[in-house]
DNA sequence: CCTCTTAGTGCACGAGTGTTCACAATCTGT
DNA sequence: ACAGATTGTGAACACTCGTGCACTAAGAGG
C-alpha cells in the first residue's frame, strides 16, 4: 500500500505537476491520453452503476472495473480504493454545484424577486437534468454508509452554503443582516433545494415502469420549490435582527 | 420460498390474528414469548450494527444473525430476507414519528406562536436523543441503494407531511387556505424538520473522536432550527392564496 | 536502438456472502 | 402421553469480493 501511494504520487505530480518544468509540448501525448480515457471509463462505470438507483455502498471495485471493461487489478492503477474513486466523484459533483451557482449569480445581478426565484429554480431543474448521475450520486451518498464520502459531501455542503450566504450578502433587502442570520438563510434555501433535488431524483428514476420522467410530476414539483421560497422570501422583509 | 412465505403466513395468524378467536389464555405462552425475543433481538442487532454509521446496504445477513446471537439460518425463521427485516424496521420507526406528531399535537392545542415552535424543536430533538437509532436508519435507509426500503419511507414522509397538514389546518391563521398550499407549507415543515434531524444525527455520531453529543454543536442546531421555524411562520399572514 | 517506465493481464488466495437441506430439541393441543 | 408443529443447528453449495504477484505489450526518452 505504501508502495502503491508513492508510486501514485509520483505519477500524479509527473501528469499535470512537472509539465510546466519542462517545456517538451508532445511528451507522453498518446499514453497519457489513454490513462485518461481509462479513469474516465471507471468513473463513468461508476456512476452507471450506481444510477440503477443502486447506492454507492453496494458498487463493488470488480462490477466497476468490469463494466469500464478493465481487469480488476487494473483499478489500482487509478483508484487506491474505491474511497479514492468516490471522492473524485464529489469533486466532480461539486464542480457542477459551483458551475450552477455561478450561472444563477450571473443572471440576474441584484434582481432580487419572484424573477429571481423562478430562474433560479429553472436553473436548478436544468443543471438537475443535464447532470443528473452527478447529482444522484451526492444525494446517495449523502446518507451512504460509507463515512469518508458522506463527511467530504457534507462538508462541502456546508461550504456551499456559505458561499450561497456571501452571494445574498449583496441583496440590498439584506443590507443590515447578521451574518449568523445571513447563514441561516442560506442554510434554509439550501435545504429547501436538496430537497427539490431529491424528488426531481425520485420522480425522474430510471427505475421500472414509465421510462422517462412523468412531466406533469416534475411541474409540480418546480411550483411546490417555487411557492416555497416565495413564502421564505415574503418573510425576510419582517424579519427582526437577533443579536 | 412459497413454501416459507405460507409457512410464515400462518405463523403470523397465530400470532396475533387467531387469538381472539380462542379464549384459551396462556396458550403457547412460552414459545410465542421465545420467538418474540429472538425475533426483536435481530432486529436489534440490525439497529446496532447500522449504528456504527454503517447504512442498511452495508449490513449483511449472517453479520444480523450472529450479532442477534443466532445461526444464519434461524433467521429465516423471521424474516424472509433482509428486505423485510427492513420494513419491520420502517414500520418500527414511522410508529415513534407518529407518536412524536401526537405528543407535539397534544402540548398546545391551538396556541399557534413563537410557543409552539420552540414546545416542537423540543419534542423533536428528546425523540431524537431517545430514538437515535430508529431515526438514524430512516435518515440512512431514506436515500439507500435499497429500492424497496426507500420507496417504503418515502411513501410514508409523504403521508406524515399530509397528517401535518390536517393538523395545522385547524390554525386560525391558516382558516383560508387551499389544501395545495396547506400541502405546500405543511412540507417545508417536514423538510426542515428532516434536515434538523440529520444534523442532530451527525452532531451525535457515535464514531471516532470524544464520545458522546458535543453540547453547543446541539444548542447552534437548535437555534438555527427554531429560527428557521420562526422566519417561515413570519411569512404566513403575508401569504396571499393561490388559486 | 536500447533501456526504463507504465497500463493492463491472468491466476491464485482466503474470506465473506445468501440459501438449501436434513436433523435435533422443545413446546403444544388433544 | 403422544403426535405434530415449530424454533434453532450444522454442514455444505456456489458464488462474489478485495488484493497480491509475476508477467506482457507498448510507449517514451537518452
Amino acid at each position: 500500500m505504501v508502495n502503491r501511494r508513492t508510486h501514485h504520487a509520483s505519477v500524479a505530480r509527473r501528469v499535470h505537476g512537472s509539465r510546466p518544468l519542462t517545456h517538451r509540448a508532445g511528451e507522453r501525448r498518446s499514453q497519457v491520453e489513454r490513462r485518461r480515457q481509462t479513469r474516465r471509463a471507471l468513473l463513468d462505470a461508476a456512476l452507471e452503476q450506481m444510477d440503477g438507483s443502486y447506492g454507492f455502498d453496494s458498487l463493488s471495485l470488480r462490477r466497476v472495473a468490469r463494466a469500464a471493461g478493465v481487469v480488476p487489478t487494473a483499478f489500482y492503477r487509478h483508484f487506491d480504493s474505491m474511497d479514492e474513486l468516490g471522492l473524485a466523484l464529489v469533486e466532480e459533483s461539486v464542480a457542477t454545484l459551483r458551475s450552477m451557482l455561478r450561472e444563477a449569480r450571473e443572471g440576474a445581478p441584484g434582481e432580487g424577486g419572484t424573477g429571481l426565484i423562478a430562474r433560479s429554480v429553472e436553473i436548478l431543474v436544468a443543471h438537475v437534468r443535464e447532470h443528473r448521475r452527478h447529482f444522484a450520486f451526492m444525494a446517495h451518498a449523502r446518507a451512504s454508509g460509507n463515512a469518508v464520502l458522506r463527511h467530504a459531501i457534507r462538508s462541502e455542503t456546508r461550504l456551499f452554503a456559505s458561499e450561497l450566504a456571501t452571494d445574498i450578502a449583496r441583496l440590498p433587502i439584506l443590507r443590515d443582516w447578521t451574518t449568523a442570520d445571513l447563514q441561516m438563510l442560506a442554510g434554509l434555501f439550501v435545504e429547501t433545494m436538496i430537497a427539490t433535488i431529491d424528488a426531481i431524483l425520485e420522480a425522474s428514476a430510471p427505475g421500472p415502469g414509465p421510462e422517462g420522467l412523468s412531466p406533469d410530476a416534475q411541474a409540480r414539483i418546480v411550483t411546490q420549490a417555487e411557492r416555497q421560497l416565495r413564502l421564505i422570501a415574503l418573510a425576510i422583509p419582517h424579519w427582526r435582527i437577533s443579536p
